[in-house]
DNA sequence: CCCCAACCAAGAGCGGTGCTCTCGATTTTT
DNA sequence: AAAAATCGAGAGCACCGCTCTTGGTTGGGG
């Protein structure tokens, strides 16, 4: 990525500004109808120019969208991680618990941007290199849980219990990444906590959805109660205090 | 709904036949091109008439969308009822490791209207009344397992053990369901049926949004391996055989 | 039987969309 | 100061959902 940073011409400076105040607009748009409402017109009405000058700082719509994308993956990324840094470090499951919190609440406050990240691939779909990071780091607060998990002696994952095994195909794809992410843990243990992250954004996702009207109505507690199961089912150690 | 069976006139036959006609080619748009792809122009013209005309039968394109999403919904189930259906019922292990796979082999040959159907919701978006049916047609599957699995001995459903207990708000939530859908499991187990639940969609859309991407290649044996989990994190029994 | 009402296909049209191209003006670079 | 790069605005294209009108076809009741 070039252009480092303070750009020296006025024009320059206009443009970053410009580009600032469009994705800022569109991301309000995109909250209030939606993806599929983002229109590109609409916004350069807000914004009192002409329709094609948007063109000049987004190559498409598409293009737009993705910015977008970018800044929610890094906004859910921000927002988790202040809320996770927060917690007494050797407090795992509650460290997993405010992981959680905080991925859902943020899913709540910002319904539309989580359906962008997490809800149905998009029609022309194109999921750019420049999205992966961002989603990473996510991803990386659990991961980080994980792997101070194995150093804890209270926590059922330090102890290596081989006497369960994964079928070979699995074992094949998660004994390569134990090393790199996930601590060193064996694959099965690896393959749980997998689940257990993606059982994180299935429930947020239902919830979402509507799918848990008239079914649940607490849902904090139940979110809540979900969570800390998930990380008992992972190994982590039980709550204190 | 009136309009039970046969229509009697040649005009009314040629309703039902051209209503059949518009569904049946709007589902082929669907499948192509995504749901925020689906335009009733293009049925229109696939079909050779005016886009007018097609208003006729369906009076705006979300409630040709509804129409898809249910015979969707009706799919899917029926999909899961026959794959379940040729499971040795005692063999519990079984009918829910089935109902995982028939879930996912339907979300995987089409993507597009399990995004419809359990991705983000629709721009406009409003869930008629009719879909709640068909769509509790799937989930109907899995509580049948889980109120056999009550009565199996071997299950470690059957012994209440109530040594474990919910939060307040959770058991007000479940303990209601308990005896009309869940065979009067305790609030705690039914908790974690339903977060077993939920993690099979959101395996299923991690998959499908490519989540997996780089992570996990051999995804058929990976996902057996966790609807295993999931079911054994429930209290099925293991499997057998 | 026939006539009127209901139904239906088609076309034109409205306001909206994403996107392209051109043109004149401005700014930056040479 | 001249040349090159950038920019805003407008017109225009093809598409969209949806409405309204027009004229033809079908069906049932007098």
């Amino acid at each position: 990525m070039p252009t480092v940073s303070a750009p020296r011409t006025a024009r320059a400076l206009a443009r970053v500004e410009l580009t600032a105040s469009i994705k800022q607009v569109a991301g309000r748009h995109l909250a209030e109808h939606g993806a599929a409402g983002l229109s590109l017109r609409a916004v350069a009405r807000d914004l009192g120019m002409a329709s094609s000058a948007v063109y000049r700082y987004f190559a498409s719509r598409d293009e737009l969208l993705t910015a977008l994308i970018i800044e929610a993956y890094d906004d859910l990324g921000a927002s988790v991680e202040t809320a996770e840094a927060q917690v007494d470090r050797t407090d795992l499951a509650r460290r997993w618990l405010e992981t959680g919190r905080a991925i859902r609440q943020w899913a709540l406050a910002h319904p539309q941007r989580y359906g962008l990240l997490y809800g149905a691939p998009v029609p022309g779909y194109k999921a750019p290199e420049d999205t992966i990071g961002p989603a990473q780091r996510t991803t990386d607060v659990f991961l980080a849980i994980l792997r101070d998990a194995t150093k804890d002696p209270t926590s059922a994952l330090a102890k290596e219990s081989d006497n369960h095994t994964s079928p070979d195909g699995v074992a094949a794809d998660l004994t390569p990444l134990a090393d790199d992410y996930f601590g060193g843990l064996p694959p099965h243990v690896i393959a749980r906590s997998i689940v257990a992250w993606t059982s994180v954004f299935g429930l947020i996702s239902f919830e979402l959805n509507g799918q848990f009207q008239n079914i649940i109505e607490h849902r904090d507690a139940f979110f809540d109660h979900a969570i800390v199961g998930l990380g008992r089912s992972v190994g982590l150690p039980p709550a204190r205090a």
